[in-house]
DNA sequence: TATCTATCGATACGGTGTATAAAAGGGTGG
DNA sequence: CCACCCTTTTATACACCGTATCGATAGATA
């Protein structure tokens, strides 16, 4: 049974890189099965994180994975922790409440840009892992000992609660804007070819005037802008239930 | 070949009911399509949603649909617009700026309600469906013709994109809540018996003072309460950015 | 009536998560 | 040192998925 060769390869053995060091294939654990799907998640997308192909990153069968976990819905929550695992690695969170706040969101929302599955797993399943737990700690106690908030620990599991609520909601936001574009094989401009014609025409059926003028007039600012200015709306709400 | 009988049904003829008015295996339409998806989905929910079982539900092969239509993300997408079909239905926004948040807030989450696999469709998908701009377009109507707002279309744009993302995020977690007590097979009991005496662990280590005292402490206000008051907050942060 | 064409359906392919059971491996008792 | 048992790993299999392909079929047109 002869192999057939890959033609991606060079032929010459000396410009050949070598087989990109497959992980041994010693022993598994959590945290290289964790591992080896993040990787995967983050070169392939999401879609690509299958059993099987997790197992074969790390040479290794597709049942071999089920003594570490008891179904995929548990490795997308280790994921899911795992990436919680570097925000909080971060450091501690400095700086009177609107600052700590502030800071958490942004911290979201720079993992949620290094790995564009992430908003994807976040909804859907709630976050009980530790380091989810930690980060929780985090925001929660950064707010406990400010001035404003004092004892009142309602008061900062709402705040806490919206603020995740409106983070959450704004990055899906961008998430599903942004993939749209990339996620169906077009770059950025082929899609916006694709749907401006679209929504220029439904705006001609005079049905949506307003949507119009947003069109027309409207500036279209960058998403992090939207995204932070969003923010300091919803802190502003915070900032205003605070003095009364 | 002899037919296996339905032990479900009844021997006899007489106690037997007719089974149950299949759709004539008449002529198709999007619209039927998507009506048999809605059922399924808020049936069984959005897993059982499979090209071939809705096709069955039309007396159909799977490949039929195709004829409709060309994928079956879109058929997820005029499912999501056939709900914010039905909040259009419910009429226009009345009152000025902040009712008319208000009152589209509510009915997103009454959608989301009546539709447990709504809020799992709208995250990751852009919505441009008639009935999707027809909602934002009353959104955003209700808002520009409010004094404060005047002509200030970006700010209009900024507030119902603000309150949109806070209620995605809201509702995302209230369902993923939910559902982890109700989707995985257990009673809410039985899945609070389950978490419970983790978290309680979890919080014995003294890692999680904060949460600690949350958990203690804090009144759990019900999901209503809880939507409602994080829904004010990003009202009265709105409402602080106007009037400056 | 005969032919063309558009639609439909059967089949098939490659993929998925996971249940089941055989195989292999390692540690322990005789 | 061998035989046994128990745990871990692998092979196989099942049911199901979305959809590409293509022959059958039926409706419309010449």
């Amino acid at each position: 049974m002869t192999q057939k060769p890959r033609v991606s390869d060079s032929a010459l053995v000396w410009e050949r890189p070598e087989p990109s060091s497959r992980p041994a294939p010693g022993p598994l654990s959590r945290e290289r099965i964790v591992g080896a799907a993040l990787e995967l998640a983050d070169a392939e997308g999401l879609a690509s994180v299958s059993l099987r192909k997790v197992a074969a990153a790390l040479d290794a069968g597709p049942m071999r994975l089920y003594g570490y976990l008891s179904t995929k819905e548990e490795l997308l929550e280790l994921m899911v922790d795992a990436v919680y695992g570097e925000m909080v690695s971060e450091g501690p969170i400095r700086g009177a409440w609107r600052e700590a706040l502030r800071s958490m969101a942004h911290r979201t929302r720079q993992a949620a840009a290094k790995h564009p599955w992430l908003i994807d797993l976040m909804v859907g399943r709630p976050h009980l892992g530790p380091n989810a737990l930690a980060h929780l700690e985090a925001s929660l106690a950064s707010l406990s000992d400010t001035p404003g908030f004092g004892e009142d620990i309602d008061a900062v599991m709402q705040a806490v609660g919206t603020v995740n609520a409106y983070v959450v909601g704004a990055l899906r936001n961008e998430a599903s804007e942004q993939r749209a574009t990339l996620d169906s094989g077009m770059n950025k401009t082929q899609w916006q070819n694709a749907t401006e014609p679209y929504i220029r025409r439904m705006i001609a059926t005079g049905r949506f005037p307003t949507l119009a003028r947003v069109f027309q007039d409207a500036t279209h600012p960058a998403f992090e802008v939207v995204f932070d200015k969003g923010l300091d709306c919803v802190l502003d709400g915070i900032a205003a239930r605070l003095k009364r």
